[in-house]
Parts: structure tokens; C-alpha cells; sequence
DNA sequence: TCGAAAATAGACTAAATAGTCTAAAATAGA
DNA sequence: TCTATTTTAGACTATTTAGTCTATTTTCGA
């Protein structure tokens, strides 16, 4: 990776920061400037536009997310702990793995009635997520592992809709034991499904 | 009311949609001129300012939340009732009864990494909104509708999550089906507790 | 109906913001 | 080390946005 291509990537990160915390359209190209600390000629020296860094910013932040889930299922072999490890992405409503929680919580909010194309892009993320959860439950009761009483397609939009939920909560009262709370129902649901 | 009166509040109210839909930040002054078909002189004739307005608005919107939520649980005899008709004020995420969605998920989500004094706002909601399920569940335990084996707190929690959540996983994705499947599920957890 | 209140039209200022450009300085890396 | 590339500093333009102001018109309501 050359210079060029590391600082590129170094504005992404400090952007995204940014991005997540204030929103895109809260977030000035002069926020960025200081944030990395450069000029302006540099950093227009990458991108063409701030749209242009709000765009490369989101898929950076969703690959990100995405990275970290698959990453924490692929480490485990069991479903239910591999439905623990999803929700456990989501322990520290407060200090994220990102400054300003969720991306899909905060862009899919921002995106809803007026960025189609970014709308677009989480309505996968969100498919994805939750058909993820589906396959995995459906995985452990075809392996004996849960109850066939389960209904997977519930739990795993349960499952969602709760962290997202209870991120918004927990950040905007600032108070973590709603999301803690969250996480001990769901837990203790899947657990009440499992075999042997 | 007088007309100076009706039209600050016509104001309020055109501006509320704006500001649901397309944030604080992403509002302009020009936005609700156009929206109000009015000059600028007579906008600020009612208001000093962009934040007057946006300050006056939340409370408006929120002040129509509470309003709304209190009206269909006081239409309701039993805690079961209560419980069902605020989970209904959810029911349409996508034509909700304010264009934009839930104001507390919209505006929490803006509010959160640089917005205080809302934050702020939007905390006592929160927290009043699932103090009131839970009050409404240990009156109908205490009535000996449903059973004491309910942990009124933790459904309290999760059904505001999952309603928020679900708000943002409906819109989103453009589906129903999403906050549909959440809320039968809130419904028949809140019914298996039932007796008699 | 008539006077006071409300609203318009739109020009104007000031500030914030996005984006361009150039010459000079710094630095990576073959 | 030396040259290409990268970055800076910052002046500059253009646009958007918030907010002010005044003279004129409209409209409410006693």
C-alpha cells in the first residue's frame, strides 16, 4: 500500500468517525480537515467531493460491521454460540467498536427519506442480518443442537430489531442496562430451546 | 386563538414534518418557507431563530406522542388492552401518524453525539414510556389478569426496543412485514401471561 | 367597516460551506 | 541519494444558508 493509499484510507477512518458520530449532513468538510489535520488541496487530492467520501465512508463502516459478525460466528461452532457472539457485538451500546454506535441505527435513520442509494445499501446489510440469524437457528435445530419449536425467522427479527432498539435506548439515555437487559431476554430465549 | 397564533402553529406543524423527515441539520429555513408558502419576514416574525423553531417543534411532536399514546391506553379497560393499544400507535411504521416515522428514533439518532438539551428531552420519554408499560403490567398482575410470573420490567424494555427497532427495520427495508411479525410476537408473549 | 395586526415581496448582509488552484515544501521509495 | 509523488498553506470563487429590514398589501376581528 502506498503513501497515496494510506492516507486515502487514513481520511476514510477519521471521516467515518465523523460521519457516525454527527451524521452526513452534520459533518463538514472542515470537520474532516481537522480531524486528519490536512490541507485541503490533500484531501481533494483523493476524493472529488464530500459525497464521494460519504459514499467510500459507509461502505468502509458496513464492511467493517460486517467483518467483526462474520468474523465472531466464524469462531465459533456451536448455533447458539454463534448467535452469542452476534449479539455480543452489540454489549457496549456507549463504546462501540465505532464512536456514535451503529452505522445502521444512525444512517438508516439519516438515509430513510432522502438518500435512496444509501437506503438501498442497509436495506441488504439488514436482510442479510437477519436471514444470517435464520440460517444459523435453522442450522442448530437440523443438527439436533435446538428444539424444532423454535420459530427462527421470529427470533432473528426479534433478535434485530432489540439490539438496534435497544442501542438507540441505551445511548440516548446513556444508561447501558437497557441493553443489557435485552441481551439476558434474548440469551436466555434462545437458551430455553436448546437440546440434550 | 388569533390568526397570529394559528399561523405560528401552522408553522409548527409543517416544520415538524420537515424536521421528522429530513433531520434538524438537514432542514432549511427555505424548506419550511416553501413548505408554508410564507416570506421570510413573516416566518421570523413568529420565531427568532432555526433553533426556536426546531426546539418548539420536538416538544410539539413529542407532546403529540405523549398525547396520542395516553389517549388510546385511557380508552382501555384492562392492562392487556392498555399494553395492546400503545403497541398499535406503532402499527403502520411506514405511514405512521407523523410522515417521517417515530420521532424519538429520528430525532435520538441526531440528538445523541451533539444535541444535549434534546438528548435530554428524549431520555424522559424513553424512560416514561417504559416506565408506563411497566406500571400498566404490575397493575394488571396486581388485578390478578395476568400472572405474577411476568417480569414487567424486561417486556417493559422489550417492547419499546423492538417497536423502535422495528420502526427502523420496516422503513428501511420498505416491508411491514418486519414490525407485523414483532408485534404478534410482543402481543402473544403479553397473552400466554393472561389468566383465567 | 375600518384601524390594527399580520403577511408579502424581495433586496440585503453576513457567515458557513464546498470546491479550485498554485507555488513551495516535504517525503516516500526505487 | 535523487526524483516522483504527495502534501501544505492559503488565497480565491461560488453557493447555500440564516437572518434583517422596509415599504406595501392583505386580512382579521371589534
Amino acid at each position: 500500500m502506498g503513501k497515496a493509499e494510506r492516507t486515502r484510507q487514513f481520511i476514510i477512518e477519521q471521516a467515518a468517525h465523523l460521519f457516525n458520530e454527527k451524521g452526513i449532513a452534520g459533518t463538514t468538510i472542515d470537520d474532516i480537515l481537522a480531524a486528519t489535520k490536512m490541507a485541503k488541496g490533500g484531501l481533494y487530492g483523493h476524493f472529488e467531493s464530500k459525497e464521494e467520501i460519504a459514499r467510500v465512508m459507509v461502505d468502509y463502516l458496513l464492511g467493517k460491521l460486517n467483518d467483526k459478525i462474520a468474523s465472531a460466528i466464524a469462531h465459533q461452532k456451536t448455533a447458539v454460540k454463534k448467535v452469542f457472539a452476534f449479539i455480543d457485538v452489540y454489549q457496549d451500546p456507549i463504546k462501540s467498536y465505532i464512536d456514535g454506535g451503529c452505522p445502521v441505527l444512525n444512517f438508516g435513520v439519516e438515509a430513510d427519506d432522502n438518500n435512496p442509494e444509501l437506503k438501498a445499501k442497509l436495506k441488504v446489510i439488514i436482510e442479510n442480518g437477519i436471514e444470517t440469524i435464520k440460517l444459523i437457528i435453522e442450522n442448530g435445530v437440523a443438527g439436533r443442537e435446538l428444539s424444532p419449536g423454535i420459530d427462527a425467522a421470529g427470533y432473528a427479527i426479534k433478535m434485530f430489531a432489540s439490539l438496534e432498539g435497544g442501542m438507540l435506548v441505551s445511548r440516548v439515555t446513556g444508561n447501558r442496562k437497557y441493553m443489557h437487559s435485552l441481551i439476558k431476554m434474548l440469551k436466555d430465549e434462545l437458551k430455553s430451546y436448546e437440546l440434550n
